[in-house]
DNA sequence: CTTAAGTACTGCAACGTTGTATAGTCCACA
DNA sequence: TGTGGACTATACAACGTTGCAGTACTTAAG
């Protein structure tokens, strides 16, 4: 029983679509009438009814973000700020967990259509590959680098160039074994794999062996985890490149607990640069990805894609963000 | 172009109706034609359009979660589970930011009905009172306690009494130069004033006189400035009740750095028991509210005030869900 | 053999909005 | 004084779905 724009007319005594003519800023509508209107629309308290709206048009105004999990600090950012990127086009963002479960990131590929999203941005975990590349017919934009070539849009860091970075840093305080957390054997664990890479690379160079720890999945337990092992199977390490910024939380607190010093004895650098970084004990160096150029690219390449311009319907692209190293207390004196 | 119940019904050599009831698995449709029906639907993939079905039914499938922030991890949680809460019932939600902004909160109380959303679960920081009392139509289940009485129906945990226990757990310990962080003046503020209420009636038991420091909000910015505060400007306090967790981690930062220990000289305690403080050095002790349960019983609130039972229409009512207090490495040897 | 109840299906109208087509009015310009 | 054009406003049809009323046929009861 909310008022529709049949009440509005009837009590301004104008006909339906001279409302929505109103409501939607027509040009040509006589001052007095638009006046009379207007005073029904606040009288009334008029809401237009977006469902009407949508069935008309085939827009809903809500776009999609699909990430694997809120909890984590890094992707709780990214979705702050798509949001707020969002908002600038008065878009609502739905925003929805995958938990990482294949089986969730499939559906969400296959058609979100079911709740009448427009676009989807998209972090993908358990998938990659021709598996992303089914089209939908709801534009995507995908968060992290294109290794296979699908139809979607991408927005990412140069993951090897930032880890080789990182991994630089620590050869250049001296450290000599040097160790890496994070590694992950799933093929469609894509970041994982480039960050290993640039990891990899820089060792090369240098003429080090590293070490590598596996992990399950990348939280504070799984940096602990991973390091308590590193500590008992062999050297220990005097420097460790942490995937990302839980893990090297996680390896710190496992340091600390042993009684090793950080960065004194070991060296630690994580990848992410979350905000508990900034104030854990030692503060955390990092690698910071540019986040608020992140999403506000996701946004602005949907919206590209959502527009009738020419450029809706161009080839893939895929956007680099940039990155820079964080030097804090974790790996300086 | 997506296929509708036309093109399905026109496939089948069925009614449109007849393609609806099988779709809304009506019971009088002979197995026969529900078959076909079955084989054209899979056939043109058929998905129902979720606009032309909300204006229908009124009905959206989608309730409303609005949060302050994202990024801050204790609601970053609830939203997690909330989420997870609503998809029993198969519903999307909506993620909000309100930034703790009283204009967007006010928009949201007012009428978030411009989305078409069903339900609205709501964590205020900037409205309380009579703002939050509007009726919009709109069922709306607020986090925190009711403190006016408004329309709404409410989930918390006891505030005033959990953080009695978090104090009394500090004068148990022995100390007797209490300080509280996480002061706020905003009358809107009413978590802060509960806590505050609860280690005031805890000092006073005791015949203590407790240092009260003042935050702007409860970040781990504003923890460190307190704490550095605190110790600047009088005796230093040998056990700090902090507000919520990231006030907590932000103290201990500071004290760290200014080389006294923690637990040795001062006992730091939070509230909201993140992820952040099982890993943290030193780990933290703090209060933890079962937030399980918590968006579990919002979304169930949700459920029967969107239901058409009886209970649809009930007076509002208030919800206690436990707490318990978990003592970690910054209030013990 | 009639009647009532049940089964299987159909057609129409309506939800609230907007695009297209249309029509009347007024003014300026030739 | 006609004529084109800009302005103002309206009517109608659609978007895809479902509730309601209704038709035709079948079965069971009286």
């Amino acid at each position: 029983m909310p008022p529709g724009l049949k009440d509005v007319a009837a009590r301004a005594g104008v006909s339906i679509k001279t409302v929505s003519n109103v409501v939607n800023g027509y040009v040509h509508v006589a001052p007095a009438t638009r006046a009379r209107v207007q005073a029904a629309i606040e009288a009334l308290g008029y809401v237009p009814n977006m469902a009407a709206r949508q069935l008309r048009s085939g827009r809903s105004g809500v776009i999609a973000l699909a990430v694997p999990e809120l909890q984590s600090p890094y992707f709780a950012e990214i979705a702050g700020l798509i949001v707020q990127a969002a908002e600038q086009r008065s878009w609502t963002v739905l925003i929805d967990q995958t938990d990482g479960q294949a089986e969730r990131e499939r559906n969400l590929v296959a058609g979100l259509r079911r709740h009448a999203i427009d676009g989807l941005i998209f972090s993908p975990l358990a998938l990659a590959g021709e598996e992303l590349a089914v089209e939908s017919g709801t534009p995507m934009v995908l968060l992290g680098e294109r290794v296979w070539h699908g139809p979607a849009d991408h927005v990412a860091i140069d993951n090897t160039a930032a880890s080789a970075d990182a991994t630089r840093h620590l050869t250049s305080l001296g450290r000599r074994r040097i160790a890496a957390i994070g590694v992950q054997d799933r093929p469609s664990a894509v970041t994982a794999h480039q960050r290993l890479a640039g990891f990899r690379s820089v060792l090369a160079e240098a003429g080090l062996q590293g070490r590598e720890a596996r992990v399950e999945s990348f939280h504070r337990a799984d940096g602990a985890a991973a390091m308590a092992r590193l500590l008992d199977e062999g050297e220990p390490p005097d420097a460790v490149f942490c995937f990302n910024d839980l893990l090297a939380l996680g390896a710190i607190r496992t340091l600390l607990e042993r009684g090793l010093s950080v960065p004194g004895d070991v060296a630690v650098i994580g990848f992410d640069d979350i905000e508990d970084g900034r104030f854990s004990t030692p503060t955390l160096s990092t690698i910071a990805p540019d986040a608020p150029r992140i999403a506000q690219l996701a946004v602005d390449l949907l919206a590209e894609r959502l527009g009738d311009g020419p450029a809706a319907g161009g080839a893939p692209r895929e956007l680099r963000v940039d990155h820079r190293l964080v030097v804090r207390e974790s790996t300086s004196a």
